[in-house]
DNA sequence: AACCGCAGTTCCATTTTATGGAACGACTCG
DNA sequence: CGAGTCGTTCCATAAAATGGAACTGCGGTT
């Protein structure tokens, strides 16, 4: 097993709900020799992948990590040009809206902005999510081949209401959720991809129930139908549904 | 030279305007072996700290990257108080706002919040200013004694001028630039830090300077002090100077 | 104080990896 | 086709990572 490997799968330890840690942590987590970890934190902390905070042995992130989403943000175009459109819905109708990505059966958000309205969604950027269970998720299934999803989530519980949901989905061509994941919270998402590199992301906007009625959400559909449409004709995405509300 | 750092040295290349990497932009970058490169890319490929872009052989950050920016930012409650500070800010006032922290003589964004106002300043994250010229930079300077800026800008042109503007951040408590980093754009910047793990923040706003007078200003001013001088009190901050205006 | 347990680091012989020069395959362009 | 660029693979050598054990430093107990 190459350090790399090892490394990578410290800093995948903060993904969920640790925000920092220790050599024992990694010990404990990883089953690695003590001797092990602590060389390997050693090596990550010259090498910026770590740093310390104050000068207990708890480590978080380094300042290198930092800027690499930023990176990965400016190094796609899909990406970009989909941060505009969400911005602007998000800006005018003032909820909180999210670009994200699927990664197997997970999606993770990659930008977000924060709404304005005083009853806002807030946001929290690089949680994952089972892409079964959200509307950006499955605006992103839905991109995916009836086999492709079967493929993917062979022997699991949720396939057939999925496929149904899916094909609701691909006819709409746009996903909508009211008080899955949270309660009291709506979202909308709709995807576009870019044939170019393969990628796809979802445009979402996550808003109050409480406080939008069908011609509100409508309204917010068409919006981000209108941008994501721009964006999948610049790009030549032939798969994008233009959404039929 | 361990893999690490080899690893390292790649990742910081994406920090500029860089926004992807191939085998041989790493070879003239970091003057390594192809051979090696191919390698090295190929083990951070596998473990997910970079991907290839499309099916091309441009790399970029990996998804593992992604989640790590969220990581630190969660790591940190400095950042997370400060944070709620210049969100509320950015949405009353309708202006960009940033949290930075200083590295050396850089500083970095940590988080943003895009303002609402449709002329606003663009935010972008990630990107490392030098801390002398800018306000939150100096803001951030200004924490330190007289002899740790001049140990930190030893034989630098710029010593005395900073010394001065040194002086009068800490007697006025805040940091202000006008038209200095980008033609037109004005910053405010207040620093806190938390004397438990020794990190300081810096909270900043950044706007037109042709949208904001000197009233508007310290009314800026004032609401960042506010929250500022709340959460160097919760943490026990007590080198913060409450600021005058 | 002396003792203990715990977290982290260092030591060292052994095993595993990384290194880099060169050869090789894939592709583009004139 | 032939030259050029780019990336990958091969191989002997050099440089690492490994893990058990010994060691250090720091509270908290008797």
């Amino acid at each position: 097993m190459s350090v790399l490997q090892n490394a990578a799968d410290v800093l995948r330890c903060f993904g969920n709900d640790c925000p920092d840690l220790t050599v024992s942590d990694v010990v404990r987590l990883l089953g690695m020799p003590k001797a092990n970890a602590s060389r390997l934190l050693k090596a990550m902390r010259e090498a910026n992948m770590l740093e310390t905070i104050g000068d207990s042995h708890r480590h978080r992130p380094g300042r290198l990590m930092l800027d690499l989403a930023a990176a990965y943000r400016r190094s796609s175009m899909l990406i970009g040009r989909a941060s505009e459109v969400v911005a602007e819905a998000s800006s005018s109708f003032g909820h909180t809206g999210y670009i994200s990505v699927r990664d197997g059966k997970e999606v993770t958000a990659v930008a977000d902005f924060q709404g304005t309205n005083a009853l806002r969604v807030v946001s929290n950027i690089g949680r994952r999510l089972p892409a079964h269970l959200s509307a950006t998720g499955r605006s992103l299934l839905a991109r995916l081949g009836e086999d492709e999803v079967h493929a993917l989530y062979a022997g699991h519980g949720a396939l057939a209401d999925l496929t149904d949901q899916l094909s609701k989905v691909r006819h709409q061509g746009f996903a909508y959720s009211s008080q899955e994941a949270t309660p009291g919270v709506d979202a909308i998402a709709i995807a576009v991809a870019d044939p170019r590199t393969d990628e796809a992301v979802s445009l979402c906007i996550v808003y109050p129930h409480a406080l939008v009625d069908d011609k509100g959400r409508d309204e917010m559909i068409a919006a981000l139908a209108r941008g994501a449409a721009r964006i999948a004709e610049d790009l030549g995405d032939s798969a994008f549904v233009a959404p039929r509300i």
